[in-house]
DNA sequence: CACAAAAACCAACACAGTGTTGAAAAACCA
DNA sequence: TGGTTTTTCAACACTGTGTTGGTTTTTGTG
């Protein structure tokens, strides 16, 4: 599992200060202009040293969005132990709550300054568990199906991404409730009107 | 309005045969891995002349994503003349429709190829209509509000790249219930069951 | 502790892309 | 045609890339 314990400790700390100072810089500039030199100047690692460990900057981001990526995965499962393949409002709002422990890298994985690969891990996540417990009800088509979890997905990214940015004053409650709300009866049991009518 | 028509033949040349060039690349590889060379290169424009009228790669993308952002703003404004600032069925068929039109350079702009810009752009555009419509109704609050609008405009956002990636077999039509059945009554109108639960 | 193995460092390399220069050639428009 | 604008061209210094072979340093272990 953790590959960090059999790891020499030079092998460790080499990693442990390229990736602070990566991610120290992602937060200055867009990755596209982070060099390679500027990383090994900012965590003082000779430059073959990082090539040893990483092919370049996209590789490193890779890595760093892999491992918060099955972290991620590891806290749900042990979270998420529901019946019957749905989500309760405490669940939801411990899930909130993680987030806000991981808000600063969450926010930058989730920010202009790096690409869509996080946000896309997140949303087939989404999609892979929608699958798994969607597998045994009635639904209208299999491909209204497809669209309503890519539409629920994209929306709750897209809210978490407002959350983060505001720093997360909503209270996890509140968010955990809108969230129900809206995957349930949608916009009609929030505000009076539509926008869009028939 | 239209600059292009003021344009010296020579530099209305230059900018399409860069842009054709620069799109046919972004088919092929990420923004990143473009340079000013091989676009140049793919276009017989010398490299000089490149400099004269962009900065860099991600200059020309800006351009190009704000070309298509102003076209479609033009195409809503003649398009979106409901009352009550809300909109209907058809004029949402009609909008997807224009998307299928412009189906080519709307994917790929969705694509992981490119940054998220153009998205934040379409969100922002959403945004600010949501903004001017709504401001007249009654709603809970208007931080809710807020969130309300960022999950719908995110979820749209989500099953309009999901359409393009799909070839956009589903119809026209059957998209636009599709959007006014999850913006009014969320899931509950089209599963039997939610998500997530109180 | 000592020693073999592993990792990090170092200097140097060829190569490619960048951004800018000044001047010549070509194309434009009136 | 003639003056203007644009493109081209060759050359420049500079920066980042990825890889080399060899040296130094650090590590885990018997």
């Amino acid at each position: 599992m953790d590959k960090t314990s059999k790891m020499d400790r030079r092998v460790k700390y080499t990693k442990m200060v390229i990736k602070e100072s990566f991610i120290k810089l992602l937060h200055e500039k867009p990755i596209t202009k982070i060099t390679i030199r500027e990383i090994c100047d900012l965590s003082d690692v000779n430059r073959t040293t990082f090539y040893a460990h990483y092919h370049d900057q996209y590789d490193l981001l890779r890595q760093l969005q892999n491992e918060l990526m099955t972290e991620i995965v590891s806290y749900l499962n042990q979270h998420t132990t529901d019946r019957a393949g749905t989500v309760s409002a405490e669940t939801l709002e411990e899930i909130f709550s993680y987030i806000k422990e991981k808000a600063e890298i969450c926010s930058l994985f989730l920010s202009d300054n790096v690409d869509t690969n996080f946000e896309n891990q997140v949303i087939k996540l989404f999609h892979e568990w929608c699958i798994s417990t969607w597998a045994s009800k009635r639904l209208n088509s299999k491909l209204d199906m497809e669209y309503i979890y890519t539409f629920s997905a994209y929306g709750c990214i897209g809210v978490i991404k407002k959350w983060l940015d505001e720093g997360m004053v909503k209270p996890t409650g509140e968010m955990a409730d809108f969230i129900i709300k809206m995957t349930s009866q949608g916009l009609g049991s929030l505000s009076q009107q539509s926008i869009f009518h028939t």
